[in-house]
DNA sequence: CGTACGATCTGCT
DNA sequence: GCAGATCGTACGA
């Protein structure tokens, strides 16, 4: 069952990350599907948020992805070569979105190593945005992709992550938003489910 | 048009 | 622990 529209128009982009750990990220790439449980998040909070793309509203052609309703994918390069992987959330014209930081594999897992170049798995392979993505076969024609389509998704498992299981800690790499960077807005799941 | 820099990862020291 | 990889985007001239 993949998540319904109204999960990802809701106003609260932080919440929404929170609520994101333990869903399952799906990609379907020529005939292969690989499948992630989100174990890691960040909520990047539009246009009075200094870390976020869109702060200031800034409207480019990068950032007019963000700016659509909620519900579709946010796919940027990062650092001449990774891709980033983000869902955006909120009504149009609010440049809500949320970083997928890490995931744990829960199907497809040869595929995803293959993409890795890796032999078996190791607690290394997706821990960080840049490899999740590589893993899942995530590029550039991921971006504005809507999440009810059957290129990427989300699934809901039939049991949340405990709240006394989540980690909230300032963001990753964000020095550059100041007094922005130490807001908590990065979600972590503490144990395996 | 030129340039500075990133929501990162890897390999080497 | 640190530098190098590598290039689209943003912004000022």
């Amino acid at each position: 069952m993949k998540l319904p529209i109204d999960f990802y128009l809701r106003q609260d982009v932080v919440q929404v990350a929170q609520d994101l750990l333990g869903k399952v990220l799906y990609t379907h790439i020529h005939g292969k599907t690989c499948a992630g449980i989100i174990t890691e998040t960040e909520a990047y909070a539009g246009i009075t948020d200094k870390a976020s793309h869109a702060y200031g509203n800034r409207r480019t052609t990068r950032t007019e992805t963000m700016y659509q309703q909620g519900g579709i994918s946010y796919v940027y390069l990062c650092y001449g070569m990774h891709h980033l992987f983000n869902i955006v959330t909120n009504q149009q014209d609010i440049p809500h979105a949320v970083l997928i930081r890490a995931i744990q594999p829960y199907a497809g897992l040869d595929t995803m190593l293959q993409r890795r170049n890796a032999k078996q798995y190791h607690h290394q392979l997706l821990n960080g945005p840049g490899k999740l993505s590589m893993a899942m076969g995530i590029n550039q024609t991921f971006n504005a992709q809507s999440l009810q389509g059957n290129q990427v998704w989300l699934e809901s498992k039939s049991i949340d992550v405990p709240e006394e299981c989540i980690e909230i800690t300032p963001r990753i790499g964000v020095d550059y938003a100041k007094e922005d960077a130490l807001l908590p807005y990065r979600f972590v799941v503490k144990a395996k489910l």
